[in-house]
DNA sequence: AGAGAAATGTACTGACTGGAACATTTGAAC
DNA sequence: GTTCAAATGTTCCAGTCAGTACATTTCTCT
């Protein structure tokens, strides 16, 4: 003899599951941060139950952390898109630059994800080793291209591709991050097209401008 | 008869009550976020209770908002300070730079603030009156540097004080408020003090070249 | 086909936490 | 010195939420 509940039945399928917990996770952490995220509200939203949350990702720090990774893994895709060729150096650090600033816009989830790990000190990037070993062909690529503008002549010496990376990084992710307060106080003059067209010029300016030998200046 | 328990008497002073709590809630705020604070861990770092806080400022959200406008105000004073007299346009811009640029580093806190603000879209924020007006000096400063730069020639035409400002901002902003994810990956070189000095001058440098006219380069 | 492991469903709990109820004391004005 | 409002102390509660216990089903291997 059975109970007499209904039993549902149902299709194993784990990862799906795993995909769509993390996928939902994702948005909600970089919606709402650590603490203001609800496992049940994370729960509610997949086609799965609270349960396997927890048999996955054993807690919610597991299940940050591994969205955390989730959010640079799918930026760091989107990057190895740009292929430089073998553009001059000028061109080529434009590119770059402009690149790093529309790609950033575009993946306000992963810029509200790192937001939220520094309020946090970084302590979870910090203990993770996938994300550590993810994060220096950036590097590389700045690199090559100050090499190549100094041996043409084209660049000044002394460049720190770190601190190049820096700066550029600097502006794109302020421009994703602190859209909120800034055009409260400011207005939003700059966030529309017209006004975003007009900041990534002026960040491709300033960086060239920096870089360049002052003689070399057109 | 008396009740058994013994009372204590306590001097009144709201004032200092207030402020008491106040400050303790800014650095509560700052280190752990909105939803990552706890009303009972502030009462038990002030010299009153969570009784007091309730009486005082109503609830979690108003006292929050108290804190991020303690914070703003805070800030604000700190760089009335700066006075340009009748520096050189490009002296004083130059100026204006290294000092944003110290400034936040100086108010950790205040970064923090913002950064959760901007996690929360910079709702409370906006409902503040307050913080709103605070913050048109900032740009009036950079706009008469601007003009006069303009004037004797050594600027660019249509120069736009507010992106300007951005972009000032956007570095000052990120040195403070990404250094744990940026130092957990690229290492901390550009945060000691040799590298601070170096990232600073890079950005006095970028800003300079971008508003200088072309002819007008050394 | 059956046995054991992996995957999933359902219901519950213990601790935490924002906030309120109730009681008392201080201070100022008359 | 009485009165009344403002300020403070003490105690408790009702909802929330991360995490668990227990039961069941599906899958895989033989």
């Amino acid at each position: 003899m059975t109970t007499d509940t209904e039993r549902r039945s149902w299709r194993q399928n784990p990862d799906a599951v795993k995909q769509d917990i993390l996928t939902v996770a994702l948005s909600e952490f970089a919606a709402n941060g650590l603490s203001g995220t609800r496992i049940d509200t994370i729960a509610s939203r997949t086609r799965t139950s609270k349960r396997m949350i927890y048999y996955y990702f054993g807690d919610k720090l597991g299940l940050y952390t591994r969205a955390l990774e989730a959010a640079y893994h799918k930026v760091r895709e989107g990057e190895a898109a740009l292929n430089l060729g073998h553009l001059p150096p000028k061109e080529a650090l434009a590119r770059v630059v402009s690149f790093t600033f529309d790609h950033h816009r575009k993946n306000p989830d992963f810029i509200r994800m790192v937001m939220i790990e520094n309020i946090h000190n970084a302590e979870h990037l910090a203990a993770s080793q996938v994300i550590h070993d993810m994060n220096v062909t950036a590097i590389d690529k700045l690199a090559q291209i100050c090499r190549r503008g100094q041996e043409e002549g084209v660049f000044r010496e002394g460049l720190d591709p770190v601190a190049l990376h820096w700066q550029i990084s600097a502006v794109s992710f302020f421009n994703v991050s602190n859209r909120p307060t800034f055009s409260a106080i400011f207005g939003d003059a700059l966030f529309d097209e017209e006004g975003q067209q007009r900041v990534r010029q002026q960040m491709v300016d300033a960086i060239l401008a920096m870089v360049t030998r002052p003689e070399a200046a057109r």
